[in-house]
DNA sequence: TATCTCATGTAATCAGTTACATGATTGC
DNA sequence: GCAATCATGTAACTGATTACATGAGATA
């Protein structure tokens, strides 16, 4: 029930159509939640009946016209009292971890290319990363250059290296363990 | 789509009724994947139409007859097949991430409490963890004292072990930032 | 007497994905 | 000429959650 909320967040940094919010899904918010277009359409709407966002057609020359929209004051509200509820426990859903039991009834070789690709892509994304916070932060260290917003992304661009980085170790630590089963060792 | 999967490895494991599968999908798998009582009724009786697994009746006394499945030939075929398969990238939802950055368009202190909370469920669920891991791989320094399928189980363990330690150091990263912000600094 | 555990289910609803559709413009 | 980008949508479906129901024995 959270997409609401980071369409919130995101049009409250910047308000923008329903084809650009899809793309910052795919982005910059697609690193912690994921949607689509069509369900990010249809949630638009509900938000616009809610009167949580406001739209304002705007016409282009050579392009289609776009509903460009921002958030209202009732959104705010809804945002605020969202930020005061309980965090409820995140469902996890590791399919990863489900595949290398499932290994234990099978050849565990047979699960070391599809983790080497994993690997790979999580190495790919801490690049993506790191870049980014060269990029947008170099002046962290030194106080008062950032302000909340941008220190709040920071921290949050700082769980995404570390989530990156303890992943990367761990599924060392897998293909090690599947190397070993897979020699008889 | 993992859910039949995830059922098939604990039927390999052990067999089981519906309802002891739920009360693993609490606990152990819940760890990486969870369910529903409900959920895994409706499954199972599809992966029971589709031979993937066996039911027995089982009477009991003093107690509700129940319905013990497991894992049939089609099924670790099924999950041959599905190991070999490309692992899709995972859909994110980490909803407190976004609250942190929502939190830029309110109060940031008012997100504290519920860090906190957070933290502590954290550190509760690495606690467990390594209780699990002193109970149940004692030995697990010493070669030649596991099967393949405890030292998967073991491997899939130890990055519990440490996503929890990274998540904890991060809350604890997010939390200083959230009392500085608060503080004004 | 009340709550908990064991055991299985139905019904309604919501969230999210996949497939398909339309139509103009820009770049190769 | 073809693919990609911009822009918005419908329809069908699957996956998952919430609420409700039943009923017996064990425990406090």
């Amino acid at each position: 029930m959270a997409l609401e909320h980071a369409i919130l967040v995101s049009l409250l940094e910047r308000p923008g159509s329903g084809y650009e919010l899809a793309r910052r899904f795919d982005r910059s918010i697609g690193r912690f939640w994921t949607a689509t277009h069509q369900q990010i359409y249809r949630v638009l709407r509900r938000m616009e009946a809610d009167g949580w966002v406001r739209a304002e057609e705007v016409a282009q020359d050579g392009r289609p016209d776009k509903k460009v929209y921002s958030a209202a004051q009732p959104g705010r509200d809804a945002l605020a009292a969202w930020l005061r509820e309980p965090v409820e426990p995140e469902t996890v859903r590791h399919e990863l971890a489900v595949r290398i039991r499932a290994a234990a009834f099978d050849d565990p070789a047979a699960l070391i290319p599809e983790v080497e690709r994993h690997r790979e892509g999580h190495a790919a994304l801490l690049a993506r990363y790191l870049l980014g916070e060269r990029r947008d932060f170099p002046d962290a260290g030194t106080p008062g250059t950032l302000d909340a917003g941008q220190r709040l992304q920071h921290v949050v661009l700082r769980g995404g290296i570390e989530y990156e980085r303890m992943t990367i170790a761990w599924l060392d630590d897998v293909l090690a363990t599947l190397r070993e089963l897979a020699e008889g060792r």
